[in-house]
DNA sequence: ATTGCTACTTTGTATTACAAAGTGCTTTTT
DNA sequence: AAAAAGCACTTTGTAATACAAAGTAGCAAT
C-alpha cells in the first residue's frame, strides 16, 4: 500500500491559492478585482494568499493601469507552472489509484 | 470566466483527510496503525481527522480484533463515496479546466 | 472638499493542525 | 504476580492558518 497524498503541495491544499493558480495556468494574467470575485473572498484574505503565493515564487505581480486606473495584475511564472503541475500530477496519480 | 474551486468539499482540503478517503476507496477497510503508518502521522493526529471524517458520516469504525489483539479498522460509507466522488469530479473538472 | 476606487496592510479573532503526554484496556513477557 | 508493551484513543497546549473588518495611501472623479 502507498501514501496517495505524499507528492501534493502543501501550497496548494488551500482552496483560494489552488483556485488562483488553476485560474493563472489559463489566463495570461488576472487583476485583482477579477480575482476576488471570482474566489469569492475578501481584499484581505485574497492579499494575503496571493502574498503566499509571491512569496514562494509561484506567481508576479504587475502593476499597471487601465487609462488612469491603477491595475495590479498577477501571472504564474516558471517555477509556479512547473510546481503546480506536479501538484496535478501527484493529484491525478491519487485519482487514479482509486479508479 | 468561472470559479475553478466552488465545488471543492472543504473537508477534502485536508490533506490527511483527502488520503484517508481516498485509501478507503480502494481498501473494503483499513486499521489505525496501517492508517497511521502509511500517513505518517501522529495517533493523535490521525485520530482527531478520523473523527471529523466520523462526524460528516463519511467513514465508519469497526472495533474488532486480530487473534486477541484489539483492531479498529475505518471503512467509507454510502454518504462518504458520494462525497468523495464528488470531490474528485470537481477536482477533475478544475484539471480539465487548466488543459 | 468630499467621495470613491484600487490594492493593499493591520489588527484581532476563530479555526485548524499538530505533537506530546496521559488514559484505559488488554496482552505479552519476565 | 508484576512489569512492560501495544492499541486506540483523549486531553492539553501551542503554533500555524484563515478570515473578516477596519484602516490606509494614492489617485480620480464630482
Amino acid at each position: 500500500m502507498k501514501n496517495p497524498i505524499e507528492h501534493l503541495n502543501k501550497i496548494f491544499d488551500n482552496r483560494v491559492r489552488l483556485g488562483v493558480m488553476s485560474t493563472l495556468m489559463v489566463n495570461e494574467e488576472i487583476n485583482f478585482n477579477d480575482l476576488k470575485q471570482l474566489m469569492d473572498v475578501t481584499d484581505g484574505n485574497l492579499a494575503s494568499h496571493l502574498a503566499t503565493l509571491e512569496e514562494h515564487g509561484y506567481i508576479k505581480v504587475h502593476k499597471g493601469f487601465i487609462g488612469r486606473k491603477t491595475n495590479t495584475t498577477y501571472s504564474i511564472t516558471k517555477a509556479g507552472e512547473k510546481s503546480f503541475k506536479e501538484h496535478i500530477e501527484a493529484l491525478e496519480n491519487m485519482i487514479r489509484g482509486i479508479r
